[in-house]
RNA sequence: UGAGUGAACCGGGUGAUCGCGAAGGGUUGCCCUUUGAGGAAAGUCCGAGCUCCGCAGGGCAGGAUGCUGGGUAACACCCAGUGGAGGCGACUCUAAGGCUAGUGCCACAGAAACAUACCGCCCUGGUUGAGUUCUCUCUGCCAGGGUAAGGGUGAAACGGUGAGGUAAGAGCUCACCAGCGGUUAGGUGACUAAUCGGCUAGGUAAACCCCAUCCGGAGCAAGGUCAAAUAGGAAAGGAGAGGCUGCCCGUCUCGUUUGACUUUCGGGUUGACCGCAGGAGGCUUUAGGCAACUAAAGUCCCAGAUAGAUGAUCAUCCACGACAGAACUCGGCUUAUAGGUUCACUCAGACC
């Protein structure tokens, strides 16, 4: 999956595209009229030190790692960490990552997934 | 065995699956190999390297350091010692130059906090009364004076203890102790020891200050190369503007008909590469040194990102994993840190 880099591309996603808030995470997701979906990650100081923020954004990519194939192509998507993610458990961060995804439009196939039980409301 | 002191070190391991950064190779949308955070990477508190600022000059101001000797590129760091404080001890702590250069401050209490007499003690004169009546003694009051022994206050009261001495007292005299100054001896030195002297000097410099030594500024977003793009703009002010830490001197650069510089408006870039990983580098041995450290030889190459690379899941073992993530690079300091290992030493008890 194509990352997000430009500082620039990151506000653009901010300002004119549509969030949506889950438990741990906040998705936003902006068309870009390209065939590839692309992926930034915005892990902000509120959430501890160097260490933690870290550890949020590694999980953060290893669930957007698995969950690669299901992607809606043409869109930049920006997952931004709220602070409850810090205590949250890798399978909790999951669950609330896809259906946040899902809830966006996002994701597409999930039917693949045997994990409808980590739906969370 | 228990209690303790001081150093050094480790900071989850192993295997499997899916992924990430860098380098190299095969060779082109992929595959393979190697490698990939810390003792503090942290705080950014000191010291340097490196880079730039038309080279850094003088004075004033300012800042830093502050027992001695050594180490180092340098330091506020380290090592070895000296003095002081604490501990039975191993050992630990110490901003530790100068209040006899000057000035300031010393709350409350207390008479007095730098020179002072509140109570007390003593003397002299006057006077009242009593004893006695030669003149002296005692008591009270008043005036003048002596006195820092005793009381009380305080963190601190003008050296301490003892003896002599005195009207009462006092380094007034003597002995010892403390402190000060000189001489001699030892030590590179801080200082120590002995001896002599006059007998006395409150504390505070983490109060101003004085003395000695040192200090140009800004920082990798430093700085440089390439590419792209627009423009070599317009208007107003204009004789001075800028650099060398702040001020002054001094000096340099640009400019005053070829318009420096300032303000406003308008236009453009907001990329890639170098710096950027071979270094005051690590490890081993030998030599010098009490040590910090230095020298020589051998050997190793050990992160280099730029929205920022180490994760997720499972199995298994145990003491069930703390603090915590490189961003130009080193040397230190400080702070955070679950648990564990090793060595040396001290004290107490038992046994021999």
């Amino acid at each position: 999956m194509e990352r997000l880099r430009n500082p620039r591309e990151f506000s653009f996603v901010y300002k004119k595209g549509t969030p949506c808030f889950g438990r741990y995470v906040v998705v936003s997701a902006l068309p870009n009229g390209k065939t590839a979906s692309r992926v930034g990650f915005a892990v902000s100081k509120k959430l501890g030190t160097a260490v933690t923020r870290n550890k949020v954004r590694r999980r953060l990519k290893a669930i957007v790692q698995e969950l690669t194939n299901q992607f809606s192509p043409g869109y930049d998507v920006v997952i931004g960490a709220k602070r409850s993610a810090v205590g949250a458990s890798f399978a909790d961060l999951k669950g609330d990552l896809r259906c946040t995804l899902k809830r966006s439009g996002l994701l597409e196939g999930a039917a693949g997934s045997a994990g409808s039980g980590e739906e969370h409301a």
